[in-house]
DNA sequence: GAGCACTGC
């Protein structure tokens, strides 16, 4: 193990430079390898990459034959992918006699690396640091501010102050204020920015990862001879960008830190006083280039107080993919897995029941087929759900878009949402359906420039307050993606269009210019460092966030070449692009509709309800409920923030059948719910990416449980959610519908999975089971009902069921397919319909014997006409459906093959007549014409 | 009126 001093520099580049002078002449031998981008080549001896790229190639090749020597660097930064790195080449180490292992770190907590791998030698390497003068200026009791006030800039300036009085302007040095977000920075560089026109001696400048990447540059232009730049940043700083002429550091000692809270499946970012590792490297950052100061807002014994090293990600985020990971590569039980510190039980526990719920992984913790795709899809669990959903349906572009656009940063700018100019630019942009579709739209209309000639796509996206350098991210995810699904079976190879020689002609001699544009920049290589302008007196008061700051750094590139434009048209083929992008061109908006159920399957169970009472409040106060947190909101950025009305149901009120009844207040046929991409608590829970959707339809669709009374009226989801339906009849309708394209909708997923369409004739034949499931789908989920629905309280949940009857074992009803069987169910009373159906098993103060319910109906399919019960209806209903939709017996997902085949004996079943006071054999069908013959005789 | 620390496969 190698060890140095905290210092910024990156050991990893300094051997590579030594190594590179070694070798001068065959320079191919040393490459880097990063997710998209990549100089290997089979020359190549030494390569530099990341080690999540590293641990993907060894859930390739699990002993990495390629190679003899790894350096990790880094290490004591306690990255997720670090740790567990760490891990796995212990245990490598055993099988590999051969490979050497060396860790770079700085000297902080080197035993327990040197430890964890039985005690291995340590090399010490001094560090290169100049001397840092550290004062501890603790904030006085009057400044502090409490939680709800804005920051006391008063601390800051005077250490502005105290710079300009003690050091001669002619002598250089930066200042570097680290703060803990946005907010704070945005309070500090105001002050500082008054502070610098009265004194003509500093320029202020933000840093954070929220701006965009023009105005992140900035802070590397220069400063004219007397002025110092006064740089206003978080954490940013400490470890990702490195600011030479930096001589003073400020340092807030907070940070702000993302938490998980596992029981209500939430992240939480919130300010903590920062460790005495981060405080020293924050320290450091004043030393790089000569001697240095560091001006510390708090006091030594506080400093003393703080932890000594920053709490390791694996103990802060959510585990679910480290867990996938470890089980893909057949690792065991993570629990016992020999990390070099253990994450939370708790946590591991909760990534593993995630899973299990997500059907990733199966009763005894083994990789279902689904999970093992899911795992090498380097996304979230719930994106990759969406994917592997979209792909079945074949609406992979549109969905390899919001899956892409799910998996990057926000390419909305924050600055633009106060631009008017800008938000009518985006404004048509903006779907009504969700934040998803938005990010569709923006993607899909920045192809469409790129694709012209004339167009400029740069410009395009400032217009509407886009950073660009997103949706370029997009693009590489998207046919990563696209790859992969592909590389998995679950893409067909497109049939390579016809192509002739003259178009290939051309193409060959667009990508010719390409590179030649491309070497021409590489040559002229190094952005010219800019002179900053001292602000001018008059813009100051106006501008908290520099508004014409990016004016001018945009112009100044405009006439230079866009090499992000060069390397994403050598990357990707536009028209290709193109081509797909206005695929998802969907006038009618039953593509979009079927997204939606996609999307809003991949996220289950992540929905939320709006509360009963949204009507009757302000448009910023709308208040939602997920299963396990109440009372959360919408994030500002989302659609539904800025347009409640869509949310807004229009109520059907004071009808007079229904005028009386408490339980049917709230009636509408317009209830949406949300279905969201996460929860993020800041100073409030905020709902992030929100897709809309209607409401009992998704409910029947996609939920665990559904419990229900007798006439299916009263509808309780997941244990938390009840819904009145106003006719029985429509409830009926849409269970039947729900259960049966359940049904469907998951064998043809298992098919999907399984691969067994790889013959030419049954894809064919599967393509067209899958299309009729698409329409049956839109169907479906367009039909009208009229209900109410709201959060159950908490004693309601408590008091759901009516529990176990005396019911003999045997006293099955016939089951809603004709294979499966309803059989008493033990906890909650009533019947187990299907796996997710509980029927009658509801308390209710009305005692309905399901005998009472029976209607006359008649079968659009075989024209039976006679008095069904709810539940003889569906049942009638499942087994006489049209030939096409007919459930395949032949292919069953192995996990429920046992439910099932136990089931598919019996068909025919003991049936006790009470009216004839006898025993038979029958099927349901022949139970109920049995019936039949009483109803006519009585 | 009110907002997201930072990486990365």
């Amino acid at each position: 193990m190698i060890s140095a001093k905290p210092t910024p520099s990156h050991h990893g580049f300094l051997a590579a430079s030594e190594i590179g002078k070694q070798k001068e002449n065959s320079h191919l031998t040393v490459g880097y390898q990063i997710r998209f981008e990549s100089t290997r080549s089979p020359a190549t001896k030494i390569v530099f990459l990341t080690e999540g790229l590293l641990l993907r190639q060894i859930q390739q090749e699990p002993e990495l034959p390629k190679y003899q020597v790894l350096i990790v660097d880094e290490v004591h930064e306690r990255h997720l992918h670090s740790d567990f790195l760490l891990g796995v080449l212990r245990q490598l180490l055993s099988l590999r006699r051969d490979l050497k292992v060396i860790l770079m770190s700085a000297t902080i907590n080197i035993k327990l690396f040197s430890e964890y791998f039985h005690h291995a030698p340590v090399i010490q390497v001094p560090g290169r640091l100049y001397p840092i003068q550290v004062i501890f200026q603790p904030i006085p009791q009057e400044e502090m501010n409490s939680k709800l006030e804005k920051l006391d800039v008063r601390p800051y300036l005077r250490v502005m102050q105290a710079i300009d009085h003690r050091y001669p302007p002619e002598e250089r040095g930066d200042l570097l204020i680290f703060l803990s977000g946005v907010a704070e920075i945005t309070a500090v560089l105001e002050a500082a920015q008054t502070y610098a026109t009265h004194t003509k001696r500093w320029i202020a400048l933000p840093l954070h990862s929220t701006l965009s990447v023009a105005e992140q540059d900035k802070i590397f232009d220069m400063v004219p001879p007397g002025v110092r730049k006064c740089i206003v940043s978080t954490n940013i700083a400490e470890t990702s960008v490195t600011i030479d002429g930096v001589r003073f550091v400020l340092d807030s000692g907070k940070v702000k830190e993302m938490s998980f809270d596992p029981k209500a499946k939430m992240q939480r970012l919130q300010e903590f006083w920062i460790s005495r590792a981060s405080a020293e490297q924050r320290k450091g950052r004043a030393g790089r280039t000569g001697p240095g100061v560091c001006y510390r807002l708090y006091a030594e014994s506080d400093y003393d107080a703080f932890a000594p090293y920053p709490v390791p990600e694996i103990q802060r985020v959510a585990l679910d993919a480290l867990v996938l990971q470890m089980k893909s590569m057949n690792l065991g039980d993570p629990r016992t897995f020999p990390f070099i510190e253990s994450p939370l039980t708790s946590s591991l526990e909760t990534a593993i029941l995630y899973l299990k719920d997500q059907g990733a992984l199966d009763s005894a913790e083994h990789l279902t087929s689904i999970g093992s795709l899911l795992a090498k899809l380097p996304v979230d669990v719930v994106i990759g759900k969406i994917l592997i959903l979209g792909s079945l349906f074949g609406l992979v572009e549109p969905i390899l878009t919001i899956a892409a656009g799910l998996s990057v940063q926000s390419p909305f700018l924050r600055r633009a949402q106060n631009d008017p100019d800008c938000s009518t630019a985006r404004k048509p942009l903006e779907s009504e359906h969700g934040d998803p579709f938005t990010l569709l739209n923006v993607f899909n209309e920045w192809v469409q420039i790129k694709s012209s000639k004339s167009a400029n796509s740069r410009k395009w996206s400032r217009r509407r307050g886009l950073e660009e350098q997103r949706l370029y991210e997009m693009a590489n995810l998207r046919r990563q993606f696209k790859e992969l699904l592909k590389d998995h079976g679950l893409l067909e190879d497109p049939v390579s269009g016809p192509s002739d020689s003259y178009s290939r002609q051309k193409a060959r001699r667009e990508r010719k210019q390409l590179y030649q544009l491309k070497r021409q920049h590489e040559e002229t290589k190094g952005r010219k460092r800019k002179v900053l302008k001292l602000q001018d007196e008059d813009t100051v008061g106006s501008s908290s966030d520099e508004g014409g700051a990016a004016e001018v750094s945009g112009v100044g590139k405009a006439n230079s070449v866009d090499i992000q434009d060069i390397k994403f048209k050598l990357r990707h083929n536009v028209e290709e692009l193109q081509a797909s992008s206005s695929e998802s061109w969907d006038p009618s908006g039953q593509h979009i509709t079927l997204l939606k159920l996609i999307v809003c399957r991949g996220l289950y169970p992540q929905l939320a309800l709006p509360d009963e009472f949204n009507a009757s409040r302000k448009d910023s106060d709308q208040i939602f409920h997920t299963k396990n947190k109440a009372g959360v909101v919408l994030h500002p950025t989302s659609v539904f923030s800025s347009n409640p009305e869509l949310l807004q149901v229009d109520e059907i009120q004071d009808d007079c059948n229904r005028a009386g009844k408490d339980s049917m207040k709230n009636v509408s046929s317009h209830h949406q719910l949300l279905a969201f991409v996460s929860l993020l608590e800041t100073n409030k829970p905020y709902l992030v990416n929100c897709v809309r959707i209607p409401a009992l339809q998704a409910l029947l669709m996609l939920s665990r449980s559904l419990d229900t009374n007798a006439d299916c009226s009263r509808i309780v989801v997941d244990g938390w959610i009840e819904i009145h339906v106003v006719e029985s009849e429509t409830a009926l309708k849409l269970f039947s519908m729900a259960v049966q394209l359940r049904a469907a909708w998951e064998e043809a997923l298992s098919l999907q999975l399984a691969k067994q369409s790889s013959v030419d004739k049954e894809k064919g034949r599967e393509r067209k089971k899958i299309s009729a499931l698409a329409w049956r789908l839109l169907d479906y989920i367009k039909s009208k009902a009229e209900y109410s629905i709201r959060r159950l309280a908490g004693v309601e949940m408590e008091n759901l069921y009516i529990g176990p009857q005396t019911v003999p074992d045997n006293a099955c009803l016939p089951g809603v397919f004709p294979s499966t069987m309803m059989k008493p169910d033990h906890i909650k009373g009533g019947y187990a319909v299907t796996s997710f159906l509980t029927y009658n098993c509801l308390t209710s103060n009305m005692d309905f014997y399901s005998e009472c319910l029976r209607t006359f109906w008649t079968c659009p399919h075989c024209g039976l006409y006679m008095p069904f019960t709810p539940i003889e209806r569906m049942s009638h209903e499942a087994s006489c459906k049209p030939e096409e939709v007919a459930v395949d017996q032949g292919t069953v997902d192995p996990a429920e093959q046992t439910t099932r085949s136990a089931s598919v004996l019996s068909l025919q079943r003991p049936y006790y007549c009470g009216i004839c006071d006898k025993d038979f054999i029958f099927t349901s069908t022949e139970i109920l014409k049995h019936r039949r013959q009483h109803q006519q005789i009585l």
